[in-house]
DNA sequence: AGGAGAGAGCTTGGATGCAACTTGCACTCA
DNA sequence: TGAGTGCAAGTTGCATCCAAGCTCTCTCCT
């Protein structure tokens, strides 16, 4: 049963690539996912393997290995003979994503400037921030986001623990679920941010944690506030 | 392709159980998460979905399924045309979950702190005590794990976050394969984690936050250290 | 008119079959 | 001896097929 590699097929060595060219599954998964957060997948929803797989030329079985994976995520839930169920945003879950990354980036943020890591940030964070006026220019708010998400992962990576890193990224999944749910953002909000980022920036190359964490509660908050005042 | 519960067939209401019977999926999922947990799966070992499914008596659909479920937990990585390889426990990963331990925990007994809401909890806290003092009497290490988790986990179920309390989960569980790897813990210890299990609720019912993290954190650390000073 | 029951149409759950890919091993040839 | 090649076994990826369950609707009987 379990057969360590020296008992089975010896392996040249570690498995290296996971996947290489994108599998049906995979891409059943992607286009799942995508419509899943932007909200063309609205939830309360119901989807049918059936339906999904004949639109995509596919059989049966990627699809429901991809909706297998999104119900671990928690964002589909499987209702045995009945259907996939899209998990409807409950109100509730704005505040716990919000609080969760609060917990998190603060934590982080701590941690990078009590090693004097903020130095090492600096040029990512700058990228990040870099791609964020050129969307803000452009006007384009959904070339924004990426580049929010990279700003705020790249703090998070910094931090070095993987755990908490894959929770980030779960929970900016679902804060841009969200997003779409509450329709647009509120325009000429994208220089406050990205002025905000560069405050946040500066801070953690400096010494003083609560300073960072400051910033970070009053981003956050603002953040929080725009997702949360678009619903009526 | 989106279909609303009105477009499509009419549901009597809201799905209401996710899982009748347990499905052969579901099963296979229980199997191999047990033996992933306890180790009897090893780090590195190769997982064949065709062997597997011989010796359960069903065919590869549902190992197939449990396979893509665990891996969105990160306990498996599928290789393409190769096998399924169990996620060797990194030796970071330790100070991960602990790390990510604390930060939630703190975060949830300060909350409950705030909220006064300790004196709602001591019912079940209490309860939970009482399992982990059969569990130390009884000398069965086996059996004072769980309650060990019901305990924590009913601090951060309190706090009222369901996304933390779902991160807590596969905490616990990836706490529990590294238990696993550093084979037995010491005995004796259970009689002192119970001392500070008492602490810990006693001062949840107080209000100074501060204590809590205190009591918590040398709580954790002596976790964490039993944990890791097993190892060699 | 109103309620119970049979049936159709949908859904998923699981089993099976085939094809493609990877890998190890033995064999051949320089 | 050593490198390169072809074969064979094993693996998964996906399609297809059948069975079982749920829901709704139509019909029939009271």
């Amino acid at each position: 049963m379990v057969l360590s590699p020296r008992d089975r097929a010896p392996m040249s060595s570690v498995p290296t690539a996971p996947a290489g060219g994108a599998s049906a599954t995979a891409r059943v998964y992607a286009h799942v996912k995508e419509r899943l957060l932007d909200g063309r997948f609205p939830g309360g929803a119901l989807l049918s393997e059936n339906e999904l797989a004949q639109r995509l030329g596919l059989s049966r079985t990627p699809v429901r290995q991809a909706f297998v994976q999104l119900e671990a995520e928690g964002l589909l839930e499987l209702y045995p003979k009945r259907g996939a169920l899209v998990v409807p945003v409950a109100a509730s879950e704005i505040e716990d994503v919000f609080e969760a990354r609060l917990l998190v980036e603060q934590h982080c943020a701590r941690r990078i400037v009590a090693a004097g890591a903020g130095a090492r940030l600096a040029t990512e964070l700058d990228a990040a921030i870099a791609d964020q006026e050129r969307a803000a220019a452009g006007g384009s708010a959904a070339a924004f986001a990426p580049a929010d998400r990279r700003f705020h992962r790249g703090i998070v990576a910094a931090a070095g623990n993987v755990i908490l890193a894959r929770l980030y990224d779960s929970l900016r999944d679902r804060q841009q679920r969200i997003a779409a749910v509450a329709l647009s953002r509120s325009p000429g909000s994208a220089e406050r941010f990205v002025a905000e980022h560069r405050q946040i920036a500066a801070a953690l190359q400096g010494d003083d944690p609560d300073v960072v964490c400051e910033l970070l509660e009053g981003h956050l908050r603002a953040t929080r506030d725009a997702a949360r005042g678009q619903r009526p």
